[in-house]
DNA sequence: CATCGATGTTGAG
DNA sequence: TCAACCTCGATGG
């Protein structure tokens, strides 16, 4: 279930851990066995992230493709090299745990990872948050890791084990297709030039009749904001949702932009969908402790809203849930 | 144990 | 506009 941010999480994962090297590839439940016969014994050589999407690049020029969808993850296992722009190593990326976070931070000391950047390990597989508790398990020595419940992909380098599970897309693509599915999205700020991003983004948002509550969830408008994101962007640009792309004033569209590309450093530096500035260090502290304190209006329907107390409103909008104080966002 | 819901997208009608 | 798809943690009995 990830925005963006996680998308180019995984991806450095990949970076640092599979690129440059040979893989074997399987397909434990069955659904992807002709695909992942096409990539077994390749190189990986590249990985990139646009939006939501995922591009991995094998030697023979076949890249992957994988959406990840609402309930698509990927669970690393094995010896981790991490990278020390992001905040853990190993455990669960894409789905979140209890606390928000999209990784689970604990290696097999039940130390937050990040005391060992730089220190390839061995680092227990599947971890999760909820077991921390636990300590180490009988599996922490197994190798290749146990297959758990329905993994579509399994990547495996002599120590490092990826297993990708419930994707929306996991396909096998040639160069121009790839092109071509990355010329329909919309920019992505981790990807495109700052100027001509914000500028493809105005010319797309700008002049339609389509809500802006609609527009930024629209992944051929801009890449990688989801149902979290949309709605605390909106509420920190204090918008109305129903808001018509071309009644959006163009320095605020320019400022959503520039406020998306912001928001996505730091969930990429942190995992987590930190929505809320300017926070004193207590309640900094508090929100990130707790999924529940991190955002202006998501998921918080009836509560007051945090700036007016106003009851923050549920609608659907799209079939998705959309967050807003109707005061605020009048 | 059954049921629900979720940070998403596609395609039928 | 709506159902379908994919998986699993949370929730309720």
């Amino acid at each position: 279930m990830p925005e963006g941010h996680s998308v180019h999480r995984i991806a450095r994962q990949f970076d640092r851990n599979f690129v440059g090297r040979r893989i074997r590839a399987s397909s434990p439940q069955g659904r992807f066995v002709d695909g992942a016969a096409v990539l077994d014994g390749r190189e990986v050589e590249q990985v990139r992230a646009v939006g939501k999407q995922m591009f991995l690049l094998f030697d023979g020029e076949t890249w992957l493709r994988v959406h990840l969808g609402m309930y698509g993850a990927w669970d690393f296992a094995g010896e981790i090299v991490v990278d020390p722009t992001i905040a853990s190593a190993n455990g669960r990326m894409g789905q979140t745990n209890q606390r928000g976070t999209d990784l689970a931070v604990f290696d097999s000391a039940g130390e937050n990872s990040l005391a060992s950047i730089g220190a390839p390990r061995r680092a227990r597989g599947h971890v999760r948050m909820s077991e921390q508790t636990t300590g180490l398990d009988e599996s922490d020595d197994a190798w290749p890791p146990p297959v758990v419940g329905q993994v579509r992909l399994r990547l495996l380098t002599e120590v490092t084990c990826a297993d990708l599970r419930g994707p929306t897309a996991c396909e096998l693509l040639t160069p121009d297709e790839v092109i071509t599915v990355i010329s329909k999205l919309g920019p992505d700020p981790l990807v495109v030039d700052a100027a001509e991003g914000e500028e493809t983004f105005v010319t797309r948002a700008g002049g339609k009749r389509t809500p802006i509550g609609l527009l930024l969830m629209d992944q051929t408008v801009i890449s990688g904001i989801g149902n979290v994101y949309r709605a605390e962007l909106l509420f920190r640009h204090r918008l109305n949702p129903h808001t018509p792309g071309r009644d959006v004033p163009q320095e605020v569209l320019r400022a959503l932009w520039r406020d998306w590309s912001h928001l996505l450093v730091i969930g990429v530096e942190t995992g987590q969908m930190m929505t809320m500035d300017d926070l004193d260090p207590e309640a900094y502290r508090r929100a990130m402790a707790s999924r529940d304190d991190r955002h202006w209006v998501y998921h918080r329907a009836g509560l007051p809203c945090r700036v007016c107390g106003t009851h923050i409103l549920l609608e659907e909008m799209a079939h998705r849930k959309l967050y807003w104080c109707p005061s605020c966002q009048a």
